[in-house]
DNA sequence: CGTTCCTGTAAGCAACTACTTGCGCACTTC
DNA sequence: GAAGTGCGCAAGTAGTTGCTTACAGGAACG
């Protein structure tokens, strides 16, 4: 790993356990192991150097997909579901201090290209087919239904340490149970009777 | 209001737009309107005028309370769901703050009190009693339902400024989806036939 | 009138911030 | 062997931070 990369995967440490006035430039070069005046050197400023950090940490996205054409819409949406709840957890402190930062730096962050945003929309398209497939009532809308099942995601990702008494089930069975809630309310029994084909 | 009165405040607003670090004690001073001195004088500290003013913050909740007995739960859970969301966009800057710097000033923020876990907290009672009477389906998980309906409206509270591609809807016109979706997912049909009594 | 309480003003402290300049050392490339 | 490149080290800039000391004015109250 270059110098270069170092201090960016630094900064981004840095700045998502002590928000941009925290990460000092100081603290950056310490945590990459470099000398504060290489950081310099480098990128110029402490801005440049996190705005391109941050920038960095927003594209890999390993997530598992959601099927073209929905078939076993309870399984699908639990590996799914299950991956991406895994992923915001490990993300979740980035993802605090990016959101608590918003108001003051917006430029840091773009929401456009965020997690939760992709998966909506891949979400949305998911239960599109369904509905179309007769898989689902007709009646429910599925950008509203998206929006209630990644929230309750992203909540849950957010939200289980700090407010242990909300989130009593162990993660696993909170899964299941806000799927199978899902799925009952969007018209799609979770319990398929026989297989379908 | 007396001069504390003023620099309590003060000091809540300017954390809630800057963060622990950007909330200088010559900021919150000018925001009170008063001499950084006089808030040395009558706080000792940054910390613990801090410390006070968000205390200060997590009480007040003049939030609609669910009946103790459930009769019309669409009507219900809409308006005191409503209620709630409303509440906690009001409180939007600040809980993103606290949110994001927890990890950082855990003790500034209380989550046993935090709006989010009392709403909860009714909601669960509530949705047992729902069950209870037979008004809604038996199979479900009152903590985890709970769970999903909270985590839903905090999502919105929080994301639908920053990320408009999630939250397509009109604000009330997505409450009312989910809702909908929710009570059809805990087996409470949103559609009662005929009046109640 | 005198005392006490609350507040403002002036000045300053040491520590930390982002960032700069200048020098030297080790390595690679020609 | 010369030239460049990438990095560390020492020292220092001006500005901001939380917080302190010393002094003065004005209002309330005896």
């Amino acid at each position: 790993m270059t110098v270069r990369d170092e201090l960016l995967s630094a900064a981004a440490r840095v700045y998502a356990e002590a928000g941009y006035r925290g990460a000092t430039t100081r603290r950056i070069a310490l945590a990459a192991g470099v000398n504060e005046i290489t950081l310099f050197r480098h990128f110029g400023s402490k801005d440049t150097l996190l705005r391109e950090a941050l920038a960095r940490c927003q594209d890999p996205h390993s997530a598992e997909l959601l099927p073209e054409t929905p078939s076993h819409p309870m399984a699908e949406l639990l590996a799914w579901a299950g991956s991406h709840i895994t992923d915001m957890r490990a993300r979740q402190a980035l993802i605090r201090t990016c959101m608590g930062e918003f108001a003051e730096h917006p430029g840091l962050f773009v929401p456009e290209n965020s997690g939760p945003v992709r998966a909506a929309r891949a979400l949305t398209q998911y239960l599109t087919r369904l509905r179309q497939r007769g898989l689902a009532r007709a009646e429910f809308d599925p950008s509203a239904a998206a929006a209630l099942l990644i929230g309750t995601l992203f909540a849950d990702a957010m939200g289980r340490d700090i407010m242990p008494d909300l989130y009593a089930n162990q993660p696993e069975k909170a899964l299941k149970e806000y799927i199978a809630l899902f799925l009952r309310g969007i018209g799609a029994d979770p319990k398929p009777r026989g297989a379908a084909r």
